[in-house]
DNA sequence: ACCGGGATGTTCT
DNA sequence: GAACATCCCGGTG
């Protein structure tokens, strides 16, 4: 059992490495709004010009623009005509990389964020939602949280509309679970998913890498048991 | 457990 | 006009 110290917010120079590095040391860092908070437990690397999958590949337009702009900011961006997904920006300003916030450990507020994720789910169904499927896959996380395209933007550092990346002293994992990245139809093979393995909240993703297919040495594959409910 | 389909609208070709 | 960094539900075994 693992107990939060001190809670620090995380300063730019976080951010502004490659968001290959970045996105394995955001593992366990807590992601705050208002008193919503949650552990990050899951993300994916996406990493502009050299990546076909980033939404900057082809260059700027008015969607990706945030990802252009300085490091530490939320790039929010609306997807299937109901969803948002939330990244953080990395790397200097001028070139657009994020890591994408795939899935949290609920800490607090969970009350808060059952609440807004019934509310969206346009009263379809009565079905209790377990804290597992609060905010476990990066719509799910935005809906729990209440991040909307009000969000695109905002500086995690300073902590605008009250949302802040902080750390309270729980490292990243030494091996990480790493994965190809999830829901893509093109660079879906590159191993640029991490997540905590075994964790409960992680998302629902493809089979993880075979030993030896992936690119980094000794990074830990783990086939995740059955998930309740 | 696994699979298939529908919802819904912005963004870019 | 197609694609989309998704989620939920209902079917089947």
């Amino acid at each position: 059992m693992t107990t939060g110290g001190r809670r620090r917010t995380l300063p730019r120079s976080f951010y502004g490495g490659d968001a290959l590095d970045v996105a394995p040391l955001l593992l366990n860092k807590i992601l705050v709004r208002g008193r919503r908070v949650g552990r990050i437990v899951e993300v994916e690397a996406y990493r502009g010009a050299d990546d076909p999958a980033s939404h900057a590949y082809r260059g700027p337009t008015r969607r990706n623009a945030t990802m252009f702009g300085p490091p530490g900011r939320l790039y929010v961006y609306f997807t299937y005509g109901m969803h948002w997904c939330a990244n953080v920006v990395c790397g200097p300003e001028g070139v657009a990389q994020a890591v994408l916030l795939r899935a949290l450990a609920p800490v607090s507020g969970l009350e808060e964020m059952r609440q807004a994720r019934l509310a969206g789910r346009d009263g379809r169904t009565d079905r209790p939602l377990g804290d597992r499927q609060l905010a476990s896959g990066p719509a799910r996380l935005c809906q729990a949280l209440g991040i909307t395209r009000d969000d695109d933007g905002a500086d995690l550092v300073r902590g605008d509309r009250r949302l802040r990346v902080v750390d309270d002293g729980i490292p990243p994992p030494q091996r990480p679970g790493i994965s190809g990245r999830v829901g893509l139809s093109s660079a879906a093979d590159l191993p640029w998913r991490f997540f905590l393995p075994g964790d409960p909240h992680v998302s629902r993703g493809p089979a993880p890498v075979p030993a030896g297919v992936a690119g980094a040495a000794g990074v830990f594959h783990e086939r995740r048991p059955p998930r309740r409910r």
